[in-house]
DNA sequence: TGTCTATTTTGCCAAATAACCAAATACATG
DNA sequence: CATGTATTTGGTTATTTGGCAAAATAGACA
């Protein structure tokens, strides 16, 4: 049996998985403006529709959206917008590590 | 050309990526209390030390820890206190979806 | 220098990922 | 019910990842 600790770490790996490409951070970004249906989604990004809709499906099993139907068109909602907090992390570790690449050439 | 939006997505994906592995988490948890040598890391982690290794130099490619040799070990250190913040979001976005979960059921 | 220990690199394989296209599904509305 | 629009699913292909084992490298020290 895998211990809590192990456990804890793979259940955080797989959140953080689910972020850890570039079109699925554009996603969470507009997402976090206002809920955003599959098409127009697509047409920011560019790709075929259908793989935005598998990175949507992924965000979607990781629990960081949820969906909303209204007529025929599927609207995604970020579930908590915590998110941000965590891209504002992710940003302030980056800057920092840029700022010590400088000091170090 | 990408803009640099893009752009500023993909540098931050790749840093995201290279903390998406239960092993890389415990190898950062660990960290955060003092340095290790990697045989003390593999020690603790189970796999091979090769296999180890390849995860400490994602780590360290992403610039999220540094290295320091003391004899003939090598000790891993982290660059930045901050990447435990982010874990504490990513605990923090987990609890929230998890609550979510149980009051949908 | 030769040997020991610690670590990294390389080669290889299986599994996972991401992209596209085509086909299937879901719903709205004529 | 038939058609159109929005979305998802399945198939295919190319690339990346994660694991181990064996070989290579780096430094310590006799």
């Amino acid at each position: 049996m895998k211990s809590k600790l192990k456990m804890k770490f793979l259940q955080q790996a797989s959140a953080i998985k689910a972020l850890s490409h570039p079109t699925r951070l554009l996603i969470v970004n507009m997402l976090s403006k206002r809920d955003i249906c599959v098409c127009e989604l697509t047409k920011a990004i560019g790709n075929d529709i259908s793989t935005v809709s598998k990175h949507l499906s992924v965000l979607k099993n990781a629990g960081l959206v949820d969906i909303n139907r209204k007529g025929n068109r599927i609207f995604y909602k970020l579930k908590c917008p915590c998110i941000l907090e965590f891209m504002s992390c992710v940003a302030k570790i980056l800057e920092i590590s840029a700022k010590e690449k400088r000091r170090h050439i």
